[in-house]
DNA sequence: CTGTAGACTTGGACCA
DNA sequence: ATATTCCAAGTCTACA
């Protein structure tokens, strides 16, 4: 019997036959022989002790002529198989044969990637995962490679020149060969069927390292989701600023984030910087825009006794209805629009836009550059609970939700990631605002 | 059609 | 500590 490889799946080409097994994520196949087990031939199988190889994880048993066995082990029971015959396993518009695409191995460079990933309209990241496109890569492997290749995962795949894709390519094969030579990565809990790990997921340089250092550039690496799959990379390593002036820039996050930190390093650097918070604070003094439209949905009882709206009642309000947040906002946001737009006008300057809503309220088309300060989510917590202005429930009601982020994470021109170190923040703030400058001088 | 979400599966990690 | 909820993986299927 012969046994062969296409992608990820196991051709088993039996005398009349074919088999085709994926293994998915856990599955596993032992040897084992009849004298080494109860197992008798052509009985329905008895799972053994939990530590023999013969336990209740074993769900197909092969009988070879020779007396020998196949058992295939799979914990979670995510393989799957699939019978064809001869005639029809590569044709047969059932067979998972038939939309593999290339094999990364046989690629010279990245021709067949770049006409693919022309007519793709997702992802780089999801191109590389795409096993009509190259087979073989899977959600570890995908984020090393777009690591490497420094080209950000959330890239659109149409976007990539043909130069990213050679590069794309040369790193596929660097990363599945050196994962082949180590044996795979061993992370929770693949294993291999010898019981030995393998030893790539100590070269991992992105791929369950949330928060940690980049090895190159010290930056915390970030995680999003891209494709419905946990996505990691460098902020700083994998970017790529929009080739156009950038003059106006916004910079949002959830609260607790850091983008105060980040707003300050650009004031040093002469920007000039516009608040949102501040602006909508301001609307809502007595006398001013946005006071007696806000007095006459919410009633008098949000006045103080001198008259001025307290804003902690407003608050109150807001948190508890969301039809009462969305109408203080319509009343709110365009009033904060017209005061920026006005700000913003003077072409000679540079500014930041500090605006928490920046996507929910619009505001990102008056940018020409946009900025997602990024934590981690345990980070962030301790840092609100330890600033304890705010209880924790209640931020999190006002603030949008982690999920809410990680769509912001795949709008924005830019994510600083701010899980880290102070250094770490700054560091990436510096290096992005000395790429704005020379970016601006070669588009003057 | 295209794009997203869900189903499948289960042990471990994490939170309350 | 114990129970609960979420998450991970790769691919197919269902639905808007």
């Amino acid at each position: 019997m012969d046994i062969e490889r296409y992608g990820k799946f196991l051709i088993f080409k039996f005398e009349e036959k074919i088999l085709l097994s994926h293994l998915r994520m856990e599955g596993k196949y032992y040897l084992a022989h009849y004298e080494n087990s109860s197992y008798q031939k052509g009985l329905t199988y008895q799972p053994e002790e939990e530590d023999s190889k013969f336990n209740k994880h074993v769900h197909l048993v092969f009988e070879f002529t020779d007396e020998s066995l196949l058992l295939y082990h799979d914990v979670r029971k995510f393989g799957r198989f699939y019978l064809f015959t001869y005639n029809d396993y590569l044709t047969n518009p059932r067979s998972p044969l038939v939309k593999l695409g290339h094999e990364p191995f046989n690629e010279k460079d990245g021709t067949y990637l770049y006409s693919k990933a022309q007519k793709f309209k997702k992802t780089t990241k999801e191109l590389l995962l795409d096993q009509s496109v190259l087979v073989g890569i899977g959600n570890i492997y995908a984020d090393e490679i777009c690591f490497l290749a420094k080209i950000p995962p959330q890239k659109s795949a149409f976007t990539l020149t043909k130069e990213d894709c050679d590069l794309l390519v040369s790193k596929t094969q660097e990363v599945l060969n050196k994962a082949l030579e180590l044996g795979g990565s061993t992370v929770r809990s693949y294993h291999f069927a010898n019981d030995a790990s393998g030893r790539f997921q100590n070269e991992l340089n992105v791929y369950g390292r949330e928060g940690e250092p980049c090895y190159l550039c010290g930056t915390p690496i970030s995680k999003t989701k891209i494709g419905g799959r946990g996505t990691h990379f460098c902020a700083h390593c994998q970017q790529e600023l929009p080739s156009k002036k950038i003059r106006v820039i916004g910079v949002t996050g959830l609260i607790s984030a850091g983008k105060s930190m980040v707003s300050s390093a650009f004031q040093k650097a002469g920007y000039h910087l516009v608040d949102a918070d501040q602006i909508a604070k301001d609307c809502l003094v007595k006398g001013e825009s946005c006071y007696q439209k806000v007095l006459e949905t919410f009633g008098r009882e949000i006045l103080r006794s001198d008259g001025e709206i307290e804003r902690s009642k407003l608050r109150e309000i807001v948190v508890k209805d969301e039809v009462a947040l969305t109408k203080l906002n319509s009343l709110i946001h365009p009033e904060v629009e017209a005061v920026i737009v006005e700000k913003i006008k003077d072409e000679r300057k540079c500014f930041l836009l500090d605006v928490p809503l920046l996507f929910e309220a619009g505001l990102d088309k008056l940018c020409d550059l946009t900025i997602f300060v990024n934590t981690h989510e345990k980070v962030r917590r301790k840092r609100l609970i330890a600033r304890g202005t705010m209880p924790l429930k209640e931020a999190a009601k006002l603030n949008s939700s982690l999920l809410e982020a990680i769509k912001k994470m795949a709008k924005v021109d830019v994510i600083i990631d701010n899980s880290l170190t102070r250094e770490a923040t700054d560091f990436q703030v510096k290096s992005l605002i000395e790429k704005i400058r020379q970016l601006n001088l070669i588009s003057k």
